[in-house]
Parts: structure tokens; C-alpha cells; sequence
DNA sequence: CATAATTCCTAGTATTTTGGTAGGAATTGT
DNA sequence: ACAATTCCTACCAAAATACTAGGAATTATG
């Protein structure tokens, strides 16, 4: 029950993008790279996943890069993780896209639980938005 | 995010083991392989796990098999999971086996998160023992 | 006491998923 | 014109997962 590392990389170029977004200013995939420490064809492909469902937008050419496609504050964790990640359903049985698999789910007394961690979980990420992180971080820079 | 058959597997086995223990008989893999329609040597396995975390004793030789370690109320879900996932973390920084691996964990800002997801995972998953599912599994065959 | 039924143990292997590379086309600011 | 970028497709390597094989040790039972 790990979050693969799409989730992660995506979540934390996210967060570099929120932070550049004050500026307004795009950011490229080679100074998010360099700034994470990740490989610039993997990440590249991280963000065509945030790209086609809309968490951010893009710009070609020189000067290009991406930018936020909604405000911070929009933007929760939930959205991006499950973008990068796909529902949370620890099991098929209750995933949205793979439902109908199980062929005993009328007797299944597993089923109900693998529905409240699936909940549980998305409770969570959705709890925390973009803007919540970068408040954090701000909080955590201070205390130093 | 995705449990492994493992742990589907080890809980339905588990499942089988406490039905049967009304009649403290011990279950033989070869029984559960059937009705679960596993493969046996890859049951045992699983098996293997659950004996060295003390959840289910085992009796060798003919009419031999497995046995609860505990009363079917003193076994939750939780503890059957974990043993055969490890400790729900969905990230290594905070799983308690792996921690002390990211340098910048005091500035990150998603580790908090990953805390929580794992404990509101750990929170429902406790919530369940073997004796709350036989019960919910005699309740649903009587509703039919 | 022989035998069949079982757990126990170790090693190997096939399959799937994950994480990453390679290379080039299209677009755009300077 | 050209350099910096996204976009796109295909391929590939490594790791994790799911399983198989085979035999040793133990034990109830006829």
C-alpha cells in the first residue's frame, strides 16, 4: 500500500508551481527537475497527467513551462493525487473504474471495509489544499 | 495504493479459519486453497506470516491445520493487514520500519499528510475484528 | 508400523508494475 | 534564425509481486 512515485514527484512539482505562482511566472520542467532531483522525461510525463485534468496549464517555446490551472486555494491534494494515482480503492472491488468485478459483492463482508478506508483516505488529501501547504511552509521557515 | 493479494488473500483465509472455529477444528490449506480458489503453495506462504505473528496456530500432520491464535473478537482486521502489508504508511518517511530516511523532513510540508492518511487507514482497519465480520456475514445471508 | 495427510522450508521463476530513456516534432520568445 | 521549451511515441530496465517445485519433518489412523 505504497504511493507510487508519480504521486509523490507530482504532488511536490505542484507545490514548486503553487510556490512560483505568485510571480505568475511558468515553470519549466528542467528547474523543477533540478530543483526536486528528478529525471526530466519521467517528470515530463508526471505533468501531462496534471495537464489533461486541468490542475495546470502550459505554454510552449522559450519562456514556456506550466502555471496553475486553478488558484492555490483550489487545488487540494486529493485532486492531484488521485489524478497521478487513480482513485484510492485499495481494492478493485470498490475502485470507480473496475467495479462490478466481484461476483459474491452482495455476500462480501470485507467489501464495506475496503469502502470506509477508501473514504478515509480521500478525506484526508482533500482536507489540504495548495494554499494550506505553502502557509505550512512559510510557518516551518519561520521557526527555524 | 493498491493492497496486494496477500493481504486480500491472508484476510479470507483468516476469515475461513475463525468460521470454523466454532467447531475448533483446525483448517488445512489445502481446504481454504479450495474454497478461496488459491493456489496452495502460495497460500502457505501467506500462512507463514500469519503464524509468526501469533494470529493463527498451526498442528502438523494428518487432520492437522490452522487454528485462530486468538478468539475471533480479539483479532482485527488491522493486525492481520499489517502483518502481511506492514505498517499501513503510504510513503517510507513515515513508516515506522523506514523512518529517519528523508534529510528534509523537518521542512516538508506533505509529511504531515502521509501521517495522517496512515493513521485514518490504521483507525478503520482496527475498528474490525474477525468476530464483527461472521456476525455481519450471518446478517447478510439471513437478509436474503 | 506403514501410510496418507498434513505443515514446514528453500529455491527458483514468470508476470506485472514501476520508473525511466531516447529521440524527434511542434511551438514560441528573443 | 535559433534556442528553449512542451508534446508525443515508443521502447527498456529494474523491482516487486505472485506463484511453482520439490522435498523434509511430523502425526493421526487403520
Amino acid at each position: 500500500m505504497k504511493l507510487s512515485t508519480r504521486g509523490r514527484y507530482g504532488l511536490r512539482a505542484m507545490i514548486d508551481i503553487a510556490r512560483a505562482s505568485r510571480e505568475n511566472e511558468p515553470v519549466s520542467i528542467a528547474s523543477i527537475a533540478a530543483s526536486q532531483g528528478l529525471s526530466e522525461g519521467y517528470l515530463e510525463q508526471i505533468m501531462t497527467g496534471l495537464k489533461k485534468a486541468g490542475l495546470v496549464r502550459s505554454s510552449k517555446g522559450a519562456k514556456g513551462g506550466y502555471t496553475l490551472g486553478k488558484s492555490p486555494g483550489e487545488i487540494t491534494v486529493g485532486e492531484i493525487i488521485r489524478t497521478l494515482e487513480g482513485d484510492m480503492a485499495p481494492v478493485d472491488c470498490v475502485s470507480q473504474a473496475k467495479k462490478g468485478i466481484c461476483d459474491r459483492a452482495d455476500l462480501c463482508v470485507t467489501r464495506i471495509i475496503w469502502e470506509e478506508v477508501r473514504d478515509a483516505i480521500n478525506q484526508v488529501l482533500d482536507k489540504y489544499s495548495l494554499l494550506d501547504l505553502l502557509e505550512n511552509e512559510q510557518k516551518l521557515l519561520k521557526e527555524r
